[in-house]
DNA sequence: GCATGTCAAGTTGTG
DNA sequence: CACAACTTGACATGC
């Protein structure tokens, strides 16, 4: 079985997140500051609970948590704890309800914290902002019962070797709250599963298999290949192994096949996958949000066997 | 109202 | 060297 995932957002289903800028709240008392940071941590915890619902309502498994959930939550300037806020105990409870929503309703929760998150850098400011960022989403995944923060691995300064050196170093240091969470992707330009599987079994870290990336960053594994190192990395722990998929724009014409098209095209599925015994969670990365999950899982399970296709590229 | 420019942050590759 | 790409849209501003 497989369980499908949206990723943040919704185009149709009424469901939106809200935000503010940190030059907006720089205007502002701290008092007031917080009054509408609060606001919005509200609104953001009861449309996580909406979200749900429609996440389940569509028949979907998973759900990735938008990292802008509490909003500049560490922003050097803007930044608060939860307990500073006037509705921290309702914005609990919405946190609350949603985490019970989630645990009976079978939907599997993530985060995926943006391009900021390095814990491979060699700038110490750059690993320090890091580590609050992660902190930040370990206490967020805590209250929603989220089971996963998935990062990738970073930059390569001075060299893969080194860089994964740096990771290394940097995850241990970390709280054991956030380690146990974590989860390590390969990327589009940097690392492979081939770069991941060995660190990611020494540290017990699961690997999340990114097909679309490693199409556009290849290492000589084939999809098969590298669909088993990522089970083997998530059976080590018995959990669900999860694997991401996205189609490119322009159709891997020429232009930039990183940027992610509005629906998964169906070549692009890798057959290989509806021949797994086991279940996994697919994540779908597209444009189209819930439209396009939903095409997916009509083609997947309405209409046999995608077409097979770069089985291998 | 509505159009449009702007948002905290890192790293890499392209034109 | 500027800019786009990475989960992306929503907010703030000015007409």
């Amino acid at each position: 079985m497989i369980r499908f995932g949206l990723c943040c957002l919704f185009v149709e289903a009424p469901v939106r997140f809200r935000t503010a800028t940190a030059s907006s709240l720089s205007s502002l008392s701290r008092r007031k500051a917080l009054e509408k940071l609060s606001g919005l941590c509200l609104a953001n915890s009861e449309n996580l609970n909406l979200a749900l619902k429609a996440v389940s309502g569509l028949g979907f498994g998973a759900f990735r948590i938008s990292s802008g959930l509490f909003p500049l939550f560490t922003h050097p300037a803007a930044g608060y704890g939860i307990d500073d806020l006037p509705d921290a105990g309702k914005i609990k409870g919405a946190l609350g309800k949603a985490c019970c929503f989630a645990a009976k309703n079978d939907i599997r929760l993530s985060f995926h914290p943006d391009q900021f998150v390095v814990l491979s850098s060699h700038r110490d400011n750059v690993v320090a902002n890091s580590a609050k960022e992660l902190e930040y989403h370990g206490m967020l995944a805590e209250l929603v019962g989220a089971e996963v923060i998935n990062i990738h691995l970073g930059g390569r300064h001075g060299g893969k070797k080194d860089a994964i050196e740096r990771f290394r170093r940097n995850f241990q240091k970390l709280p054991e709250s956030v380690r146990r969470k974590l989860a390590l992707e390969n990327d589009d330009v940097s690392y492979t599963p081939s770069d991941l599987y060995e660190l990611c079994m020494g540290l017990s870290l699961p690997m999340v298999y990114d097909v679309h990336h490693h199409r556009c960053n290849p290492d000589g594994l084939s999809i098969g290949d590298a669909t088993g190192l990522c089970i083997d990395s998530w059976k080590k722990a018995g959990r669900e192994p999860y694997f991401h998929i996205s189609s490119p724009k322009n159709l891997w014409k020429k232009g930039n096949p990183r940027s992610h098209s509005d629906y998964i095209d169906p070549a692009d599925f890798p057959a290989c996958w509806l021949k797994l015994k086991r279940n996994f969670t697919l994540d779908v990365e597209a444009k189209a949000k819930e439209l396009a999950v939903l095409r997916l899982m009509k083609g997947i399970h309405g209409h046999g066997e995608p077409r097979a296709g770069r089985e291998n590229k």
